[in-house]
DNA sequence: ATGGTTCCTGTAGTAGCTACAGGATCAAGC
DNA sequence: GCTTGATCCTGTAGCTACTACAGGAACCAT
């Protein structure tokens, strides 16, 4: 059993960011010293370290709950899992398209730009 | 000169983000009627618009204040203007090449699950 | 006069934390 | 036993860029 800030070290998830998945209720309160300090088992520490992974895969907040859920149970419900996954796939790819047109609209503007004119054409384009 | 409604229609901005750009000194303070609601020129639903624009890709608010002052100013300072966005299609660059990252590792994971192992694939990768 | 629409201010909520303030406790050295 | 620095506690405010009310006033057409 260990405290607050070896729990963090360990797991990578910031002692701030581990009070507040205890607020939320994304993991259960630990138990306490007789002063009122946190401490952490291995297995808390394991699913902080879960949880970081799935928040850098950039899962929200909910979904990590449900993988969470579905880690705790018994039996792992692989096609439940796969289908979070997938969705989040999806979502990932839809903001790739989103920024690569950003990309391509910026492009073009920055490369019109700095064409020696008197008027900057992205302003003029921004103002259209 | 147009109420806020209106305005908000022909810039594409919402009433409600319209009053918080004005909060936020992004826009000035409008003229008001006697009654005290807002009134809009031309000139400041043009301005509106290019906020939106701005916004549209992506640029933070803060750079929109930014290009906003470079817009108002009597010589377009086009270097600058490609600066801010240059600087911000490399920030746009570099969020696709973090989405296409966690795209990668989203694809493997997913890819993997399913396999009618006993044990999700996928769930035992997000706990190591 | 009435009713539907628009407008006003002010506050709270969104996501996922981070950053304090102000205080208590712990562990180590002297 | 005492001090000192590190760690911990609770609670609150802040970040981004808005959206969504609540509760009320004003406008416009019939």
């Amino acid at each position: 059993m260990i405290a607050i800030g070896e729990a963090a070290r360990q797991s990578g998830v910031s002692i701030e960011a581990i009070r507040f998945y205890e607020r939320e209720g994304v993991v259960p309160r630990p138990p306490r010293t007789e002063s009122g300090r946190r401490v952490y088992s291995q297995a808390a520490v394991a699913e902080l370290g879960f949880i970081r992974r799935c928040r850098d895969l950039g899962f929200p907040l909910a979904e990590v709950r449900a993988l969470l859920a579905l880690s705790r149970g018994e039996r792992d419900e692989c096609s439940t899992v796969r289908d979070l996954g997938l969705r989040h796939l999806e979502e990932v790819r839809s903001k790739i398209a989103e920024l690569r047109r950003l990309e391509m609209a910026l492009k073009e503007l920055t490369e019109n730009c700095a064409s020696g004119s008197v008027r900057c054409p992205m302003l003029e384009a921004l103002r259209s």
